[in-house]
DNA sequence: AAATATTAGTTGCATCTGCAACTATTTTGT
DNA sequence: ACAAAATAGTTGCAGATGCAACTAATATTT
């Protein structure tokens, strides 16, 4: 009994952070489609660093995001494809990439704001 | 102030509801790892209906774990290539794959309930 | 009974994830 | 100064995810 209540509980909690997880992350790319805005969520929280820090290093938007590094890799990858933002080698430390906001990076951002309240008012509820 | 502060509060909802999220799978897997068990966290949460309700239809276990019918048709295909459970057609429906458990798959079970309440003594913290 | 709608499941596509192994570049310890 | 350790980032691998489009089978409508 008790191990089948472990599962029931440990099931439970895995499943609800889970879904609502999954609920947040939908709702937030199904209403950035609506206004015209192709960006997913997680690119989504990786600019949000470079914004307020720009020639922030993807160490520390891992650490930010707290997402592991190999996934900022390729988010930014994604996003330096998308043109938003560039890789600029750091002059001094030579391992270091300085991630910074291209223009169109810097509209887009200013444009998800507005899709951030809407999908936050809605997951309120 | 009020667009930066929205910002601000969802991106702490979704960092904190995505790490929590992977740190309990991560946690799970690696405890599974130690104990020699070979599974995912998603390929359990998918073993749970299937233990409880035996014979249980794809969509009833997508229903059931939250999760969308797409994953959980490739979460059996890997539990499938693992012998774990089998797809048995069901006799009058013919839409339906009534899911079974194998021996062996009966016997994973038995053994990754120590490391789910292990798991779950962990995330408490 | 025939046409239509619904349902269960699969597949292709693009994205995200952690791990381990790897390169290249500092930093540290002796 | 030089060898060893630490750090930043990348890549290959295997697994998960949602969506849209698809097949096959059952249920409904007319």
């Amino acid at each position: 009994m008790t191990d089948k209540e472990a599962l029931q509980i440990h099931i439970n909690i895995g499943m609800l952070v889970g879904s609502v997880n999954r609920a947040m992350t939908k709702r937030f790319v199904q209403n950035a489609h609506k206004m015209g805005l192709d960006i997913s969520l997680d690119q989504w929280m990786v600019l949000g660093p470079i914004w307020r820090f720009e020639g922030v290093s993807q160490k520390d938007i891992a650490e930010f995001c707290m997402k592991d590094k190999t996934s900022v890799t390729r988010i930014i990858n994604t996003l330096e494809k998308k043109n938003l933002v560039v890789r600029v080698p750091d002059q001094i430390d030579h391992r270091i990439n300085r991630i910074v906001l291209t223009h169109q990076g810097k509209q887009l951002f200013q444009n998800v704001l507005p899709v951030i309240e809407k999908t936050r008012e809605e997951v309120r509820k």
